[in-house]
DNA sequence: CCATCATAATTGTCGGACAATCCGACAATC
DNA sequence: GATTGTCGGATTGTCCGACAATTATGATGG
């Protein structure tokens, strides 16, 4: 009575098959990153397929980060992925899977508090003095809303390379990418914004000064609910789903409308 | 004197630009997933380029997972990047960047007691009834250690999903990935390691059934812990590379060696 | 040894081609 | 009426060949 299920029987296509490979190869560590590939014509040669078939795999591995041009180079690196890459892609992935910005605040409540912590027991003193002056930037105030978004961000960023855990800092990345939207906000319509941020960002420098894992990690945490706090009193509401949803940019290109003939 | 400095003026390709052209319209909601894609004549067409540009673009989108292909058909969909997928590339990009088994499990300690913490407040009676089934499959216990491995794996996804968190869940997935192997090693030598990872299910299901975060997030952090060790028990070094490091694999195809003719 | 320049090699893009196969419609069969 | 067989058009995957622009390479001269 059970009838026999079949498994749709697919073959990958020559590119992605060839992309698989050179994947697999990468991870394998048998290409190291930093070494050159060889020619397409040479690839093609090789595995015996048309440049172009060639071409669609390598478009494949480069915008997975694997790959990368150099400096206006013509020839194809190995590359690991970049932190803001990898960043990139996950925020768009949260973006259309509808994140809210309360989703974002409570990713960031759990794991920024962590990063703090480990930041203070790992930071080397040049990370220190790299964070530290990160933060003397935002404090001496003066920049504009848009330059102390980007000043918040890199405070968070430096932190996260800090903690000595690539876990961290690549997950560090979205949360940043996401919030910074809502935090220009926050930075736009309250005057207080960046005397408390700044505050924060003092303590949890003068904790990582003195190696002070807990204290670190708890002035984050006020840091974050600080965060909360400013949404609400922004009246930005948390529920807003985050990433740019751009109201209409008719300046592109085709497609007129949906649906045109 | 002073000559005028003429910045390079680098034109991205035009499958990059094309590539970008239609990721800004995927995120800015123009092209929802789930609609097609019009053919890749049709856009060469609209966009005046040729059909290899178009293709080379879409390739890009689709390692993305902006794009998919459904069920062997030919029309290229909109879709929104599977967790798995991006979860996938992370694992990727860690292991590139050298994370260790002791980087994903400090990461694991930060995120996932937040993770049941929010589950238990948010799941629904499904949720619960299918986190459930998963713990009580993995008790029965009978299953080899394949399957147990993936079994857990199965506990924290469906843990990810009841935490009504997008981040959450995309979060969770590189971490559990990245600690499978690790497990199977573990749950392979330790006899005891089947045992206690059931109890620890068992009292997190039972504190997501009486919707009380504080436990089910302490549960967890004494699940984490265990697993912490588990490792250290089994005699696997915490520092090692998390990823598969393929000890050379030399069947897949050309590059014969390093370098050769 | 280093700067300069001509030349070869490589990428980006194009045009066209063709087999495989997927899709939708229609006809035939039970 | 529902399933199955058939057919033509549309679309993708892959190939080939070509060419301009740019980069790498090697020769040349200081």
């Amino acid at each position: 009575m059970t009838e026999t299920r079949f498994e749709p029987l697919h073959h990958d296509p020559a590119y992605l098959r060839l992309a698989g490979l050179i994947r697999a190869r990468i991870l394998a560590r048998q290409l190291v990153p930093g070494s050159a590939l060889p020619t397409e014509t040479e690839l093609a040669r090789q595995f015996e397929v048309n440049r172009s078939t060639v071409r669609e795999a390598l478009r494949n591995l480069q915008s997975s980060g694997l790959l990368e041009r150099r400096g206006g180079g013509k020839k194809l690196f190995v590359s690991r992925p970049t932190v803001a890459a990898v960043g990139g892609g996950l925020s768009e992935a949260l973006s259309l899977h509808g994140a809210r910005v309360v989703d974002v605040w409570e990713a960031l409540r759990a794991v920024e508090p962590a990063i703090a912590s480990a930041a203070a027991r790992r930071r080397t003193p040049e990370q220190l003095r790299e964070i530290s002056q990160v933060a003397d930037t935002f404090a001496a105030g003066e920049l504009p809303a848009d330059a102390a978004v980007q000043c918040v961000g890199r405070f968070f960023r430096a932190l996260g390379a800090a903690s000595g855990n690539p876990v961290f800092a690549i997950a560090n990345e979205p949360l940043v990418q996401l919030v910074q939207p809502g935090l220009a906000i926050i930075i736009d319509r309250l005057p207080q914004a960046r005397r408390r941020i700044a505050a924060a960002q003092r303590s949890i420098v003068d904790a990582l000064g003195r190696h002070d894992p807990e204290s670190a990690a708890e002035w984050m945490r006020r840091h974050i609910e600080d965060f909360r706090r400013g949404f609400e009193q922004a009246g930005l509401p948390l529920e807003t789903v985050v990433g740019k949803q751009a109201g209409s940019d008719p300046a592109l290109s085709p497609w007129r409308g949906p649906g045109g003939a």
